[in-house]
DNA sequence: TGTTAGTTATCATGACATGCAAATTAGTGC
DNA sequence: GCACTAATTTGCATGTCATGATAACTAACA
């Protein structure tokens, strides 16, 4: 979805080819662990959780660490190659959508899209009253379309008490 | 600070004196910890988190009990006195301020204001496309106006890991 | 004053995340 | 291919914030 249109740039992770130099590049060596999570993580619009992550790469690699999901996350994180996020859901989530962009969370079934505030405006205000903005999170919350069509079928319990709103940690991008 | 001037509708906490009415209505004993949070809340726009309140409380009231600072920031939160608001910053933290406004984090202090958007850009689009937006959430990074002007004493370590971004939680307003 | 809600103390649980040390392995040189 | 060593992984412990549960005690208020 997206709240205005213009021009929206965006980076992201760099293509599994280019793995083994993003890896080596910062003298980390190139792990089975490492490359799955970074196909697990190239192009994926879900924003998952380090617990997600673990379920699906368990299948592939039985045995792999929860820790060694935190671990390798946080590496990809301070390369750049994704940016954690919280949406006050309870666990960080985390997108190899490198570009300035927002997020939609649906109520219902918790599914989060991305949304690109283009040309919309501009919050950086504040400048007056002494304050400087550096940074401006948004975070929508509703009924996603899919859920706002057929019957309401109200997944996404776990342990949201109730609406949230977000969260963006920004990451050292070196 | 203000993002865009315009009118602005706070809904606060009952005053004071409306307390025991305020507790009756929902069948709550006047207990003296219920007196003494209500009390510290009321007009409080510091955005105080559980353990803070804890430690204030206790010093007018020793031997309270952090359950009990727990149990009653939920009925108050119940009661609609006040909001729950998920900043990033690890605890959540209690406002009495109910109206709809958003919230700038100071990243060298800590401190954290209220922001009112008012005739400010309706974020609320995204009808588009079948998403059904009922609630947004911003939250701005930056310096505070003390921090941006004397040396930068930079306090608030404590455990954020860098930069965040924000969370509302809704609170049923029976 | 009695009934009963509320508080306190204590302990357990739970989700999420990180610290730590021992075991393992990738990548190097041979 | 083989040995070597520093980088990684793994398993477990720890930490934070918050809530659940119980029992014993306290006090609101009808
Ligand atoms: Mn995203
Ligand atoms: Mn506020
Ligand atoms: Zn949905
Ligand atoms: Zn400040």
């Amino acid at each position: 979805m997206q709240i205005s249109a213009g021009l929206v740039i965006l980076f992201e992770m760099r293509s599994p080819t280019e793995l083994a130099q993003v890896f080596r590049e910062k003298q980390l060596r190139l792990t089975p662990q490492r490359q799955l999570l970074f196909n697990l993580l190239h192009d994926n619009n879900s924003h998952p959780t380090a617990e997600s992550l673990f379920e699906t790469a368990s299948k592939q690699m039985p045995g792999i660490s929860l820790r060694t999901i935190y671990q390798t996350l946080g590496e990809l994180a301070d390369m750049g190659e994704l940016q954690l996020v919280d949406l006050g859901n309870g666990a960080m989530r985390f997108d190899p959508n490198m570009g300035e962009h927002q997020h939609f969370v649906c109520g219902s079934c918790g599914a989060i899209h991305d949304v690109d505030i283009t040309s919309a405006p501009k919050l950086r205000a504040g400048s007056a009253e002494g304050f400087a903005v550096e940074e401006v999170g948004v975070v929508f919350h509703g009924r996603c379309n899919r859920c706002n069509q057929g019957e309401q079928k109200s997944h996404h319990s776990k342990r949201s008490p109730g609406f949230q709103a977000k969260k963006i940690k920004q990451v050292k991008t070196n």
